[in-house]
DNA sequence: ATAATAACCAACTAATTTACTAGGTTTATA
DNA sequence: TATAAACCTAGTAAATTAGTTGGTTATTAT
């Protein structure tokens, strides 16, 4: 388990994705470039990987964008994070458990304990419950009439 | 919130202290080195942090080393992490709360809101619950032998 | 058909962080 | 007085982060 900027970037992405999809409508990298200001490129690269665990889907050409491949209610927190923070070798052992003269050392012992608590908790918390909150709620909606102004009259059929 | 292999390395570390510390004796860095296999430099660099923090006391000379400054029930391990993760702005805002066109961000909202449970839930984490644990125990006994077998014959008072 | 849109892909890069090294000074003990 | 240890400063190689650049492919609307 770790836990850093990356893996943010990654939930906000999702977030984002989750308050903005619908059936009918996919959302694109670049919707959610401007109302997070997250650059296009990098998010590219999250959702690479985000669609390599199975998480989201990908619709090239015009309309096209992503979607997440199950309710968000049934997406955790930790997989979210765990698919862009790929590296699972945490402990210097490599998952291996013969790091210290053939044995188990301290390190492994207690940062596997430390991680499956934190993981366990990670992963009882679900994207669908965070976007539940109403002052999320409150965000996103600036944040979309925000965008919706800077791209003037056009398409207002869009959001 | 931020978990890393640094604040790994401070957890291990402190554990180590938690472990071999007793009223009379202090543990040294070098003995903390040798059990956990981090280098001496290093773990100075940790510990300056965690006695900013004020969670160690250093004593120099022959026979010193670093003492706990609480009981290790009343340290979380959320302290220790935070300690040497110092980088609190996890968000771009830097705190501020107006990051976004003069206004908060839903980043900053999600990660405050993830952060903040994150951060309950390693504070109620103790040391000194984590090194009740009989496999740490255990893996702590053999690290001893371990080093002190390697020493040879000298002092075999001292551990 | 063709233009536009958006995913998808590869390679490079600056800045930051991590983990460590080197080479000291200072303080307390035996 | 020698030694052990904390304490301090500066440097550094490797890894990671957060991009940029410059494409290609697939799909839709005109």
């Amino acid at each position: 388990m770790k836990l850093t900027t990356k893996g943010r970037y990654a939930v906000t992405a999702m977030m984002d994705l989750a308050l903005h999809q619908s059936d009918r409508h996919r959302v694109s990298l670049k919707s959610i470039a401007e109302h997070q200001e997250i650059s296009i490129a990098y998010l590219e690269q999250l959702f690479a990987l985000l669609k390599a665990k199975g998480l989201v889907r990908g619709v090239r050409g015009p309309g096209g964008g992503y979607q997440l491949t199950r309710p968000a209610n049934e997406i955790s927190i930790y997989e979210i994070i765990n698919a862009v923070d790929e590296s699972v070798d945490v402990t210097r052992c490599h998952g291996r458990e013969d790091c210290q003269d053939g044995e188990i050392c301290l390190t492994h012992e207690l940062w596997t304990d430390l991680s499956s608590q934190i993981s366990l908790f990670l992963d009882q918390l679900k994207l669908g419950e965070i976007i539940q909150s109403q002052r999320v709620r409150e965000v996103s909606q600036r944040q979309s009439a925000r965008c919706a102004s800077a791209r003037h009259t056009q398409q207002v059929a869009f959001n």
